[in-house]
This record gives structure tokens, sequence and C-alpha cells, in this order.
DNA sequence: TTTTGAGTTGTTCGA
DNA sequence: GTCGAACAACTCAAA
């Protein structure tokens, strides 16, 4: 028997030592920590990481591997299995963690805990990943909230976040050797084709300060009216940082306010209310689990979605002939990240305009994002879509033109994902088709050859999107 | 229980 | 070019 007690702790969507509360109270036992970090694709079943996910998580679990000196054990397989048999083989006197929302992990993670207490080991878990625990905030009558104002305003405010913990010193790390452990072969590299030197990511905790400070520094105090624009880098991008947990949304708040003056205090309100939008699809997906499949609103399951795989293949490829959109989708393929302006105009303009189902979109971006997060994700596309939360008027269907010209005022953003328009003039960036043959022909540029012709009609899809919604309001559909 | 006010992100049309 | 109004009906939150 080993002289101190032996604690795991189990890393999972929180790849940081700072600010760790599993960690920190782990250390704080004085026990030797065996920390742990488990490939679980068979037990998410059809939400396993996506390919451009897993570009992410390889890198940043081998960032936090090396945080920790090389004592992480990284295993591959069902954590409902490994973990029950790792305790018992080390005599684990606790097991450790942070807990997540995603309804398979819920699942799981409920059904491990009964087993080690089972066996006499001590279960810790905290809420290491959100700023309001998803399971607290609730309306006076007790149920969980479905609209983001009352959530936020209301739910939150007497709900005070921890100050962040710091990174726990002298860690006492197991240094045991492990053979059945570390299996270090990584997943396949997912998006062999994009070259990681033209994002600049950097995965792993040290990475996410970094991401951290500059915005800090440059990109907070025009945060209010920059965000909106993909052109100029108005967004924090702090996106896949959160999602792995690299960073806490403690950290963040804690950093921002603290840079709550005068000047900033518009930018800092809004970027918290960005973070509070996090919060809020957290709230839902832990409370709908159904939210990945099933619309929110129960009269959407009647929705005359049309099932088109050329408009779909379309969509996914950058070839609608609408640029904004084209650019935002080939940005996400080349670069696994798309603005998050220009996400919403993309999802619009899917789910709208080509009535193709809200599902395929959100597949297809889970898939791609670096960031893909299962809350953010499905709530998301369920609020373009129409058929989430909170009601959204049913006018609300975007034009990729309008949008183009008011957030891409000088066609940067499109010029720079759809380099074949790049010569076009400014006024018709937007709108090649719109374009008198003179123009596209100085440019370079044959519609239909070198770039789509609009795959649909605006107003007319449009028109067509709206009766579809209206049939929905119809009683006894 | 009933009632009232409100609901992230938009577009179009006509004055 | 700018500006305000219209665009369904519904659900949720809170009094």
């Amino acid at each position: 028997m080993p002289q101190t007690p032996i604690a795991i702790v189990w890393f999972r969507q929180d790849l940081r030592l700072a600010d760790n509360p599993a960690l920190y109270a782990a250390a704080g036992s004085g026990a030797t920590i065996l920390p742990v970090f488990i490939h679980d694709d068979e037990e998410a079943g059809d939400w396993g990481p996506g390919s451009a996910s897993r570009w992410w998580l390889r890198k940043s679990v081998t960032a936090l591997n090396e945080s920790l000196q090389g004592a992480l054990r990284i295993y591959r397989g069902k954590a409902s299995e490994i973990l029950p048999k790792l305790a018992r083989d080390v005599g684990a006197d606790a097991v450790y963690w942070n807990r997540c929302v995603e309804p398979w992990r819920v699942l799981r993670d409920r059904a491990i805990k009964e087993q080690l207490q089972q066996a006499g080991i001590r279960i810790h878990t905290s809420n290491g990943s959100y700023l309001y625990d998803p399971a607290e905030v609730a309306k006076p009558d007790g149920t969980p909230y479905r609209v983001f104002t009352p959530f936020y305003r209301r739910g939150c405010k007497d709900l005070s976040p921890r100050q962040p913990l710091p990174a726990p010193k002298n860690l006492r790390l197991d240094n045991s050797s492990h053979p059945d452990g570390h299996d270090e072969k990584p997943p396949l590299p997912a998006f062999p084709w994009f070259d990681e030197a033209e994002h600049g990511w950097q995965p792993g905790e040290q990475g996410a300060r970094d991401v951290l400070a500059q915005f800090l520094d440059t990109g907070l105090e025009r945060y209010a009216e920059a965000r909106d624009r993909p052109d100029i880098d108005g967004v924090s991008r702090l996106s896949p940082h959160l999602h792995f947990g690299e960073v806490s949304p403690h950290q963040v708040r804690e950093a921002v306010l603290e840079r709550k003056g005068k000047q900033q205090h518009d930018a800092v309100d809004k970027f918290l209310s960005e973070l509070a939008w996090r919060e809020f699809s957290a709230h839902l997906l832990y409370h709908w689990p159904e939210l990945t499949h099933d619309n929110l609103q129960k009269k959407f399951d009647r929705f005359p979605w049309q099932q088109d795989e050329n408009l779909q293949q379309a969509w996914q490829q950058g070839a609608t002939g609408y640029p904004m959109v084209d650019a935002g989708m080939r940005q996400l393929w080349r670069t696994g990240y798309m603005h998050n302006r220009v996400r919403m105009i993309a999802a619009s303009f899917l789910v709208k305009n080509l009535l193709q189902d809200w599902r395929v979109g959100a597949r297809w971006f889970w898939n791609s994002l670096l960031d893909a997060d299962l809350a953010n994700n499905s709530a998301s596309w369920q609020w373009v879509a129409g058929c989430g939360a909170d009601a959204a008027p049913y006018f609300r269907i975007y034009n990729p033109v309008s949008q183009g010209r008011k957030f891409d005022p000088n066609g940067d953003y499109v010029r720079r994902y759809v380099p074949e328009l790049a010569t076009l003039p400014d006024k018709y960036i937007h709108c090649p088709w719109e374009a008198p043959a003179h123009v596209l022909e100085s440019a370079g540029v044959k519609l239909g050859e070198d770039y789509p012709k609009p795959i649909v009609e605006l107003a007319a899809s449009r028109t067509r999107a709206l009766d579809a919604f209206s049939s929905l309001a119809k009683k006894a559909g």
C-alpha cells in the first residue's frame, strides 16, 4: 500500500492547472495525484470530438502532459471500464473531476460515480467550467429558464462566481511507471490539409493565456463595435480555449473586470454578456438534453424541411454564389474557424434560404469547428432556425448581401477567402451577379465558371421561408 | 389564476 | 439617402 493516499484527477474539458477546482481540491487533500485523460469516443456516441476538434484536443492534451511533467496517463476506450479498473489497480482513495453538461457525459459520469462509490472510493466533483452552475440557476418556482435576458439579469444575479484559484503549488505527482496507460498514439490528424501556420492557434494553457492577454491589450476596448466585423479581427478568439478548458470563464471574467474603467465600461459589459450566452447554452443543454437533436419548440416537428444534397454540398463547399456565405464556409473548411457574425449569416442561409434542416448544419459545424461545443452549437443552431428556446421573430432572415455590406464594407473578408473575386470592385463584391458584363470581364470573372451563379434567388427564397414559418402557426397542423 | 409586457444579433417598404 | 413602421402569433417570466 502507498504511504500517502492516492487521488485520481480525471481531466476532461478542463485542460489546465490554474483555476481547476478538481485539481486544486485533490492537491489540497495532501494525496499523491494521479492525473488521467481518457479518449472516450465509444461512450460519446454521435458526439465524440469532430475532425477539427481532434486536432486541437491532441495538442492540448500533450501540452497538459508537459505541464504535469509527463505524469498524465492517457487512455483510449470506455471511461466506465478504464477508470474503475485503474482506481482498483492503484488503490485510489478518491477520484476528482470537474462536471460537464454533455448529456452522454452526464449519464456516463453518474454511472461511474455510483460504481466507484460502491467500491468505497470517494468521489469529489466540482463546477469548473461555468460561472453559474447550470443546475443551480432556476426561476423562483424552481424550473429552468428558457429566455436569455431573465436568465442573465435575474437567475444569475445573486450567484457570484468564485475568484479564480491558483495553480496548486508543489503538486505531488505519481511518477510510478504505468505501462498500462500512456497510449500516446494520437488520433488521426483531422484536417491534414490545413496549414497550422495560417491560423496561428496555440492549443494549451499557455496559448490560452497569450490569447487572453492579447485580447485585453488590443481587443477589448473596441470589442463592442468590432466584434461584428469579420474583416477586422474584433473578437476575442477565446472560444476553443474556453471549450477545452485551457482557461476558465472565471479567469476571463476576472481579467476583463479589472479593465472596467470608464472607457471600457460598455465593452466589458458587452463581452461579459457574450460569456453569459455560453452559460445560457450550457443551462439549456443541461436541462434539455434533447437539445442536440430535437426541436425545442415541438411545432417545428412539422416544419417542411427540404432534403437536397446538392444544395447542402454547395453550402459546405462555399459554392452558393453568395460571397459572404461562401467566404465563411471556406474560412471554416480551411482554418477550422468562422467569425461569429458570419456563422449566423451562413447558418441562416442554409436553414431559411435553402430550407435545409438545422441538424445538417449543426453536424457540419460540429465536425469542422476547432471550437465545436455541444451546448453552444446545439443552442445556436436552434436559435438560428427559430425552433430554439426563445421565440425569434419569424421574419428574422438574414440577407447575405446587406449583411456583407454592413459588416464587411470593403469586401476585405470576402476577398481573403474568395480570391477569385478579389479584383471585383467594392460595389459588386457582395453581389457579383449584378455586375455589368464589362466589369466582370475586366475583373477576370466568368460567373458560372470561375465563381458560381447564385443557387437560389434571395427574394423568392425569403418568401418561401416566410410561408413555411406561417404554416406552423396554423392551429391543429 | 390571470394578465401584462417582453423577447441578441433583421429586412423591406414607403414616406 | 434616411427613417420609422410593419412584419404572426406565441411563449415565457413575473407581477
